[in-house]
DNA sequence: TACGTTTTATAACGATTGATTTAAAACGCA
DNA sequence: TGCGTTTTAAATCAATCGTTATAAAACGTA
């Protein structure tokens, strides 16, 4: 019918996602977008429409990578392990994070978010997913008996939610390893149930 | 000897601050800050320098007002205290933050640390002011027992952080009162020494 | 009152911004 | 082999960007 596209949507749609995230959306230029994705800047406005639009479809592809299969590939552990291996995994990557580009979504729910309804709604919702897998995980430890019951799963799942986005920030002016794997020590005991069980109870 | 300034300096930086704070350093441009200013651009180059040297100036102005004092107004309370009342001042900034402009601190962590060597030094020096509050917290606390010492102060004091700065992230997008008091509960529960000490060192 | 200096206001600089136009190129289908 | 359609490449649009020149205005001093 026509002339085909010469290029794979994902693809660029992947080094968009790179560009944006490590440079941001105001300090990215369609013309730097367009190089950076392989693309005249008239291929970009035909395939994605305007500069929005192509950040919206990347950062969607940004979550999806991101916390797609994340969330289900933790959630079948044991509960304190998948929060452990969650934040372990977390400060790994951000201490690999040699260009300092952080977390997308941390980065769009400062910059973008702000400004823009729509950008606000898919941030917050991701972030109540995040803390609805925290919120599992604490139901189940403290069902089993593997998580503390001293704070409700609500509060704690907030807590590990909010040390999350810290983490993120911090990080990203201070990606060192004594400070991060340290500040989570204490997160984590948190969620450790007391010595021993019976004592608790024991006393009136 | 020559014509005098119409205008004082610190009350246009205030102005100065009080747009990058809300719209961020990419997004305004010369005019929209001398506008916000009351100034020409002329006016502007003239006494500041260019537009990074503005926002530099206003980022010392934001951090001299709002951690010069604060350290120094909470240090002075019983250590516990000093820390619960310096989340509550945070979360209650942060709900009346109609705007949501978040911290401007945390803003530029995000925005322009990661590309200015200079900037990036001066957050780092910032957050590192901030742990070293909490740090001093805690070491009080755990000296005369009102703080637990079942975590090391220095982890504790970055969980503190870490904590702060997830609280001015989520804000931004979704400041509720409960998912912010709530989520201060388990972090606060960490500091309080546990139940009776006796029981503590009574069992083998 | 005239001079030297600095700040103002205005206009303009070239460069870049987001976005579009134009026309050639590349296909499927008739 | 053309036809209809879409993508490409290149040029271009007005608008705005950060920054600076120009000249009038406003002072202290001589």
């Amino acid at each position: 019918m026509a002339r085909p596209r010469e290029f794979d949507e994902a693809k660029v749609l992947e080094l968009a996602v790179e560009h944006f995230w490590e440079r941001g959306y105001e300090a990215t230029s369609i013309r730097d977008l367009a190089q950076a994705m392989g693309l005249t800047t008239a291929s970009v406005y035909n395939a994605f429409g305007d500069k929005r639009a192509v950040y919206r479809r990347a950062l969607d592809f940004y979550i999806e990578r991101s916390f797609g299969d994340r969330v289900g590939r933790f959630e079948s552990k044991p509960p304190l392990l998948a929060v452990k291996a969650f934040f372990d995994e977390i400060i790994d990557r951000s201490l690999s994070d040699v260009k300092r580009k952080g977390c997308m979504l941390v980065n769009s729910a400062l910059e973008v978010a702000p400004h823009d309804e729509e950008f606000q709604r898919v941030v917050a919702e991701v972030l109540v997913q995040v803390e609805g897998f925290f919120r599992r995980c604490v139901d189940r430890g403290q069902e089993d008996g593997t998580i503390s019951n001293r704070q409700a799963a609500s509060d704690l799942a907030g807590t590990l939610l909010s040390t999350l986005l810290g983490i993120r920030v911090l990080a990203r002016t201070r990606p060192e390893r004594k400070l991060l794997e340290g500040l989570i020590k204490p997160v984590l005991g948190l969620l450790e149930p007391v010595g021993s069980s019976r004592l608790e109870w024991a006393v009136p």
